[in-house]
DNA sequence: CCCCAATTGGGGGAATGCCCTCAGGCATT
């Protein structure tokens, strides 16, 4: 059970609460101690181990007997007696956009809705407009955000997936019940959103593959079982499939699961891997099909396969490549950690840099910095810069993108700042016209270095603003703006295809991880596989620039700008 | 519920505008 999974039943059991109108503090106790464990930069076992739970800011005598509960038995009987009471239908609601704990509080106790096709019924029978605060606007809403729901449906994000198939992965390997074993499928082309958890195994001993899988604690079930095929559920209901092959088909099963269909299809029309048979790995494979490796991330049949032909391939960014985060958030806005332990952390990777961004005056939710505050911010971050080295901590700022166009700080400020991000994080449902407009209008700004998450996407949840995209790449092209990848896994924005347009037009783009905590840094990795799925060279990324040609970039030297 | 002062009891809410319906819930990181 990962820190991630104990913090979802906390925070599922703060969100039973507050739909059950129980007391705030409590409520809030709960979301803390959820938070807290989220953030936290250690395993949950050795603590619980060394009775170090309570040293957990957040965490008292009550929280900590829940922990011990699900880290020993893998559930809570408190959390089970909640949801007897509140089902998880209920809490299902919560994922559409416009239904908050009240109104679902309202649905359950008046029309005893307890799930999403209850509620769908009911917004279709016109019952929901009955309610107090409640119209005909309310349930055709509430039709919308279950529409979007079915879209994202049965798909899980990168972030969640990945992490369960290299546990589950590496338990197989551990046990030793396999002589190979890899990831293949979506996970490993770094496809965003995921369907299932593919794993290609070799095992000589199929009775003991089957026992070390059916006794694995991240099971949910086993839904079919052959000698070549184990299919079934991981936590959080996550599909898997497990291929067994012969040792001497390995390299040749790995590249045709790994896909995706259309690559397949192009590449070996006939799908015959006789030919293939007994190599030792993929790059070989290649070679006798007269092409250059492709990576995983590029085997979407669009071009990539008649350039391996050419051996034209690019190199695309590896992680190695990367010399700074330059959208990182400290506990001056909403993150978690002090500057100095967010420099010391990126450090800790191998960067020389790393740029300060918190949030601007008008986000007061994430404590926006005040000009004032911002200043100050600016005398800290150089009193623990001078401490540095071989490290250097750029003055930033997340500033907001207000309404109109302009930015949320006078230029006077913006000025003083090596690096200005500039995002939207209100108004979303502007129409196409005005958000392209607005966001040009801060690409045009001349003291903007970089647009944050350009369409604001959450993966699954909520879709993008919508935005001209064409024309707000070429005015980042003519303005020397960078588009940013933030590499949050719930966002990938831009996306994969967004990038690769870039790269063409000549738009620089910045991997950013938008880390809130020391843990966050390392979500940039998925901001890598998304623009390995672009294309993306290390040319193309100014975070893969020495410092040197960053900041030339940032003062728009050779820019038509100011 | 947790924390912090003390060892039983009090204090603690992230701020603001939008939206839909008519007072207040919801969304934003």
């Amino acid at each position: 059970m990962t820190n991630r999974e104990v913090a979802r039943i906390l925070e599922a059991i703060a969100d039973i609460l507050q739909i059950k109108n129980d007391n705030p503090f409590k409520i809030k106790a709960y979301r803390n101690a959820a938070e807290a464990v989220c953030h936290l930069q250690e395993d949950l076992l050795p603590l619980y181990r060394d009775g170090r739970l309570r040293d957990i800011p957040g965490v008292g005598k009550s929280v900590q007997a829940g922990i011990i509960e699900i880290l020993e038995k893998g559930s809570m009987s408190y959390y089970d007696r909640l949801l007897e009471e509140i089902p998880s239908g209920v809490l299902d609601m919560l994922a559409i956009p416009g239904l908050g704990h009240k109104t679902i509080n309202l649905l359950h106790t008046s029309l005893g809705i307890s799930s999403l096709p209850d509620l769908e019924q009911a917004a279709r029978e016109h019952r929901i407009r009955q309610l107090p605060g409640m119209g005909a606007k309310s349930e055709d809403n509430i039709i919308k955000g279950l529409e979007l729901l079915r879209q994202g449906a049965n798909k899980a994000t990168l972030g969640l997936a990945r992490p369960l198939a290299l546990e589950f992965l590496q338990y197989m390997e551990r046990t030793g019940v396999v002589q190979k074993a890899a990831l293949v499928g979506s996970i490993r082309r770094g496809k965003s959103l995921v369907g299932d958890v593919d794993i290609l195994v070799c095992a000589d001993d199929l009775e003991r593959l089957h026992n070390v899988i059916e006794t694995y604690p991240g099971l949910k079930k086993i839904d079919e079982c052959t000698s070549t095929n184990i299919k079934g559920r991981l936590r959080w209901e996550l599909p898997f499939e497990i291929i067994r092959v012969a040792s001497d088909e390995f390299a040749a099963a790995q590249f045709w699961t790994t896909g995706s269909k259309a690559f397949r299809k192009a590449v070996l029309p006939g799908g015959n891997l006789q030919p293939f048979r007994g190599l030792s790995d993929e790059a070989e494979l290649f070679g006798k099909m007269g092409m250059q490796y492709i990576p995983p991330e590029m085997r979407e049949n669009q071009g990539e396969i008649e350039m391996a032909r050419r051996r034209e391939l690019p190199r695309l960014v590896e992680t190695s490549d990367i010399k700074g985060d330059l959208h990182v958030h400290s506990s001056w806005s909403d993150g978690g950690g002090g500057m100095a332990e967010m420099a010391q952390a990126a450090r800790g990777m191998g960067y020389v840099y790393l740029a300060m961004t918190d949030h601007s005056q008008s986000l007061s939710i994430s404590r926006g910095l005040s000009e004032e505050r911002l200043q100050a911010q600016g005398a800290s971050l150089e009193a623990i810069n001078s401490q540095f080295k071989d490290f250097t901590i750029l003055r930033g700022t997340e500033v907001d993108i207000l309404k109109d166009g302009r930015l949320d700080y006078h230029d006077e400020v913006l000025k003083n700042l090596e690096v200005v991000i500039a995002s939207i994080h209100s108004h979303f449902k502007l129409d196409r016209e005005a958000q392209t407009r607005r966001i040009i209008a801060a690409i045009e700004h001349p003291l903007v270095n970089i647009i944050g998450h350009l369409t604001g996407r959450l993966l699954g949840r909520r879709p993008g603003y919508e935005v001209d995209v064409d024309r707000i790449l070429e005015a980042c092209a003519i303005n020397q703006v960078a588009l940013e990848i933030n590499a949050h896994p719930d966002r990938l924005d831009i996306d994969e295809g967004t990038a690769r347009q870039a790269a063409r037009l000549g738009v620089k783009m910045a991997v950013n991880s938008d880390a809130h905590d020391v843990n966050d840094l390392q979500l940039l990795e998925y901001g890598i596989i998304n623009a390995r799925r672009g294309w993306l060279t290390k040319n193309d990324i100014i975070n893969c620039w020495e410092i040197d040609r960053l900041r030339s970039f940032f003062k728009k030297d050779g820019g038509s700008c100011i």
